[in-house]
DNA sequence: AGCGTAAGCTACCCACCGGTAGATATATGG
DNA sequence: CCATATATCTACCGGTGGGTAGCTTACGCT
């Protein structure tokens, strides 16, 4: 029970850090705005951190883990490369839209990162690129896709969502479920599916006759 | 000519600005560093630019100029929607892909513009999204494009292009050029184009039967 | 040649902030 | 109720770096 209170003391630390990161920047952020939000004192926080940068790298390496995990996921997962595409697009859009903040610091603040920390998260990002690669490559062997350059279809791919941090507003007009399904159809037809994409649902005029 | 060698020199500033804040970051980098890059001393600098965060927005603002104008310019072209379509995100990942690190730069270091330097640029931003879902809306008027949410699509396609600041790297296996190409190709798939795709030159097997 | 102007440098200021040492309060256990 | 440990605070340090005042140099002009 010691341990969880501890651990929630940590979160706690982090959820005011991410909210300020975010809203100010890592370098427009000290660690006294942070402790004060908190109602405690600086000091409380290196009891939990061991440095600014030590909290900075909390904020990120988790939701780079989700990121992956997702598309890990769905590349596991059974059905058709169709089925798994749509899955992994539509759980990695969640990751972003749910932990807008946190990608959005990470994107921002790659520079303020420790080296080593950083060097963990270049890891990730490339096992990210490597297991969406393999998605689409296996697409393509089964005759699902048509994609004339793999890789970069998906940095596209995975540009296109992770750029849902900058525009991204949690109570716009489409739903983050919405929103996730929306992406999905996106990258099928960017991997040139035949069939498998979404009846158009909520089309508000603009269909070609 | 006393004019053009105080911009020259200006311009030199701005240089080696971008080269360390892109490396090290905004608030990694001193102006005494840039100084010492340039060969002088930092009041040198406050001869041309009248604070750090003025030199920031000077480096920034160009550049999403430049952005908005390449979209513009197709806008105004003469051709089909699909061919204005094409020219717009081959142009705009061009302007993406030469100042890439102008765009990292200001894509990273939005908190630490000056509030007016930066509503000027969301004025920008607001215009090239209006720019580009125009171009997109009127393709659907014309029947050559499928897009069931058109503001959605500008923010995806604008994304996939803008993302690019992050995985390009100069000496890369494709030429400029050519991701320019891709780039647009993607965009027209994701549109739902019918007609007026490239062929798909280059592929390295992968094409369905 | 000498004077005036402008361009750049030396030297400095001071606010800010990450990080820490040591005091103090709170809780645990005997 | 005291001893011990633990958690947190008060108070401080010192490096850093944006920004500036005033001196110096060098150039152009008559």
């Amino acid at each position: 029970m010691r341990d969880e209170i501890i651990a929630y003391k940590r979160e706690r630390i982090l959820e005011e850090a991410v909210a300020l990161f975010y809203a100010r920047g890592f370098s427009g952020t000290t660690l006294d705005d942070i402790a004060a939000e908190l109602g405690v004192t600086k000091p409380f926080i290196y009891t939990h951190f061991r440095s600014k940068n030590d909290l900075l790298a909390a904020v990120c390496l988790p939701t780079i883990e989700k990121s992956v995990a997702a598309i890990d996921n769905a590349v596991r997962s059974l059905g058709t490369s169709t089925e798994k595409l749509r899955l992994a697009v539509a759980d990695f859009s969640r990751v972003v839209l749910e932990h807008q903040a946190n990608i959005a610091i990470f994107f921002r603040e790659e520079k303020s990162l420790a080296p080593e920390a950083l060097a963990e998260i270049i890891q990730q990002q490339k096992k990210f690129d490597r297991l969406l690669s393999k998605l689409l490559s296996d697409g393509v062997a089964a005759g699902e896709f048509n994609i004339p350059d793999i890789s970069l279809a998906a940095l596209a791919i995975g540009g296109m969502i992770s750029w849902s941090y900058t525009w991204h507003r949690p109570n716009g007009r489409l739903l983050t479920e919405e929103l996730c399904n929306r992406m999905a159809d996106f990258a099928l037809q960017m991997s040139g599916v035949s069939k498998g994409l979404r009846p158009l649902a909520g089309v508000l005029g603009g269909s070609a006759p």
